[in-house]
DNA sequence: CGTCGCTCCTGGATGC
DNA sequence: TGCATCCAGGAGCGAC
């Protein structure tokens, strides 16, 4: 599923294609897929896109003057970029047209979701107002991390997946890095010591820095292609998630599946030790 | 207020 | 072989 580097990946391809076009119209084949007031589709018609960023696994499009674009994929969103003659896509939900091309919104599971906005209230609308600090960004560093981790009562796996402390982080990686730290995924967060604090936080950066280099992890039967139907490369550098069963890449050990904060988890009982 | 569990969805996997 | 049931999983929401 799409969480911050395939996110991240999705948005470098955006914006190589869709700064300066101009957004026409957005059809919803799926009624729910998308959210707006007619007030506010109206004041993005035939606006010029400004900018494009990531916020957490949130895909942000800024439309000249006041429009504001966002989309989440959620489970098993795609964004593809297409001529406006092409087919339909396989699960289409929504059909953002602009001048020169047509983006669009697929999702087999009908958990995405487009959002249609203005500046003002885009932030609350979409519940980005609501995510915690990037982890990609200078402000995370190992003292903000162990100081936003120090007080709480449930596991490391399920911080690193609560979006309203650490923005982007979704099961893979949650569980990626977790081994790259040698940290069990069900220790209470509150219980590392500020050495497991600082290698935990190298562990995340380098996981997702080194997950973006390969475009995300596109898993066999997973849903996630980047913005021209193509697959990621970091399923291969899995060390890992959906590896249950199969040898630790360091000690040889069988990996075992086990539930934490109620997702599947993958960890090494011997180089994540309890303690 | 913090944490937990239920819900939304589909299609592939599993069970009988 | 075929039909029914189970399950994953991000995030919002109600319950406690």
């Amino acid at each position: 599923m799409p969480e911050l580097p395939e996110v991240q990946t999705i948005v470098s391809d955006l914006q190589s294609h869709l700064i300066g076009a101009h957004f026409l119209t957005i059809e919803a084949s799926h009624l729910k897929a998308v959210i707006s007031t007619p007030k506010d589709l109206f004041r993005l018609q035939a606006k010029g896109v400004e900018s494009i960023q990531r916020r957490g696994k949130f895909i942000v499009i800024v439309l000249k003057g006041d429009g504001v674009i966002v989309i989440h994929l959620r489970m098993s969103g795609k964004t593809l970029i297409r001529q406006k003659s092409d087919p339909i896509e396989p699960h289409e939900r929504a059909r953002l047209e602009f001048d020169r091309l047509s983006l669009r919104f697929c999702d087999q599971r009908k958990f995405g979701r487009v959002w249609l906005s203005n500046l003002a209230d885009y932030q609350a609308l979409t519940g980005i107002a609501r995510l915690g600090i990037e982890p990609l960004s200078t402000d995370f560093t190992p003292k903000t991390f162990a100081n936003l981790l120090r007080g709480k009562k449930k596991t490391i796996k399920a911080c690193l997946l609560d979006q309203a402390l650490i923005a982007g982080i979704g099961n893979i990686y949650a569980d990626e890095a977790c081994f790259e730290a040698r940290i069990r995924p069900n220790r209470l967060a509150a219980s590392l010591s500020p050495k497991e604090y600082k290698n935990l936080h190298m562990a995340i950066q380098n996981v997702l820095w080194l997950s973006i280099q390969s475009r995300g992890t596109s898993r066999p039967d997973g849903n996630y292609r980047d913005a021209h139907g193509k697959r990621g490369n970091f399923q291969n550098l899995l060390k890992v998630y959906r590896r249950h069963n199969q040898p630790c890449f360091h000690c040889k050990t069988l990996l075992i599946r086990t539930k934490v904060a109620g997702r599947g988890t993958v960890h090494c009982v011997e180089c994540q030790r309890k303690n």
